[in-house]
DNA sequence: CTGAAAGCGCTAACAA
DNA sequence: TTGTTAGCGCTTTCAG
């Protein structure tokens, strides 16, 4: 940048607010300054900026798998949001392990990110105090409020509504849910949305009917397998995820169990995938890429310092295909 | 940094050099360093290192769409390698866009990352010349060579001969491809390496049978589609990969079209989602977790100045499932 | 074995 | 409207 100002015949931070703009410049040096620019073939290093702003260009989306579609596609559309203000992304998989979630986001604080995008799954409530501190934006995306943070949170009574009395219409009465892990902060808000509207439709849900596991695939497979050993096997099993879902689809074509045929399936995000499967799967919709736009839109909100709203909900909703 | 040495009663040379043993140090002054920084709290600045060194910690992994679930794959298998060597993974969607391919090269650049892992489509040939000249390590994963750099590339003759001989067993001659876009970079490897085997398997494949288009399910479905509009319409259809082949069943199942009946299918990749749909689909398996780790493998040698391997193939096999 | 000090490239007071 | 300069926090040469 020295060489630009010199060859400009200006001072180094005239060079640097032509860049930034944050001070006026006279047409004619601005004009000089860029075609100095230009000959010495001159783009600006952003380590340095970051080490002398405490800012980095770098945003930390933080999240258990993201080989699971629906933060595939989150972190596209997360990408696709900020991409134009200069920012990436940096993709950070804790496989809803704690101590990864803390070490991820105590490396976004050391590298100084722009921002963080997380869906936490066992961390403390107060992980984020330090990023208050810090003044990093944060973004949760997750079912229930987390700490002191803006969030991105599905509006899914009505979906879940529709879902169970969809199910209690087809005449089940026993409900089961592999529902997520036990020991989650919080403890899994899915599942209880599931019980609250259990009642209305006229279902229920017995406590060994309900199994904790990973959001994975091999924990849905395990789950709907204890489910169906259980000594009256629930008539419709909700899942946590599609992820799981399909994991129960690999227990039931394993044990020879027909879906719907011998108990109904749903799943919870309408991953691309889960209307190929056979039978189609019958979900509650929450649509990752709107999710990731609203993430990204409360991020750049907080990053502008404008007020920003404490909260953005997306709308959840039910799709009833093959499975129930 | 400087108040640990403060409080260590050393300088900060000696701080730096206790926590990166580059320069023996006295077992005394080690311990009282790392008192130090435990009681201060201290961790060290990874921009400010980056800054100086001109090396950050970040890998920058450069694909069309990390919405593929080969790519997310790659992603976290990427990552999980690298992690412990404290290495991060930016995500870069190009869409197979050479605007974006050549945008993101150039950010990675001026990021001074450690290094990159992409798979071009429509990138110039010497493009990662400004890499070798500033010694950052580059892998290519792709199905041939590209430039001057280490390739990750599927081993893949046996498994198309294979899949090709099988297609030939079930008594069908006209071979379609939905190949990838005319305009890639090298063209498209996979439809050379059909072509290559179609004769040996005695299996043709005509100019107006091979249709090219994006690795998207949309460009899949429209690609069979357009196959299937042909006057004598092949009798089974390769699809450049396992999306592409999920868009050629959308396709099929609009118009009615039975798989295998009218019509056989094999894809490409083997995603997980290749065994969920119906017919399960049949498919040349390049395991995206594998590839991941060999690139991880030939980048952290290079990082290390490690003399490397140019290349790494990862060996494909043919998985015949329902579709053919 | 340890310290002093330069400098990576930028931004933002402060001064003119 | 522009320039001077300190300093972000680290690594590494050079000197001891």
């Amino acid at each position: 940048m020295s060489d630009v100002a010199r060859a400009a015949g200006v001072s180094s931070a005239t060079v640097s607010y032509v860049l930034s703009g944050k001070r006026p410049v006279t047409e004619e040096t601005r004009q000089a300054v860029h075609a100095a620019i230009d000959r010495l073939g001159f783009t600006l290093n952003p380590v340095a900026r970051t080490l002398r702003t405490g800012r980095s260009l770098m945003i930390a989306l933080i999240v258990p798998d993201i080989a699971n579609p629906f933060y595939a596609l989150l972190a596209r559309s997360l990408q696709n949001e900020v991409r134009a203000r200069g920012y990436h992304v940096v993709v950070c998989n804790t496989e809803a392990r704690r101590d990864e979630e803390q070490a991820f986001l105590q490396e976004a604080l050391q590298q100084r990110v722009a921002g963080v995008v997380m869906t936490p799954f066992r961390l403390a409530a107060n992980a984020f105090d330090v990023f208050r501190g810090a003044a990093i934006p944060v973004v949760v995306s997750a079912d229930t409020p987390f700490g002191d943070v803006d969030l991105v949170t599905p509006d899914a009574d009505d979906a879940v509504s529709a879902a169970l009395t969809h199910v209690a219409d087809t005449g089940r009465r026993r409900v089961g849910v592999v529902a997520g892990p036990r020991d989650a902060t919080g403890g899994d808000p899915r599942l209880k949305r599931i019980r609250q509207h259990a009642a209305t439709a006229g279902l229920s849900i017995t406590e060994e009917h309900v199994v904790h596991g990973e959001h994975t695939r091999e924990a849905g497979a395990k789950g709907f397998e204890r489910l169906m050993q259980t000594r009256r096997p629930p008539e419709a099993i909700l899942c946590v995820n599609d992820v799981t879902a399909v994991g129960a689809m690999d227990t039931a074509e394993r044990l020879g169990l027909d879906i719907p045929g011998d108990v109904a399936l749903v799943g919870h995000d309408d991953i691309d995938f889960a209307a190929l499967v056979r039978p189609r799967l019958t979900t509650i919709r929450y649509p990752a890429g709107a999710v990731g736009r609203a993430a990204a839109h409360l991020l750049l909100e907080q990053i502008d310092g404008r007020t920003h709203q404490r909260r953005v909900s997306v709308k959840a909703d039910f799709v009833a295909r093959a499975s129930v």
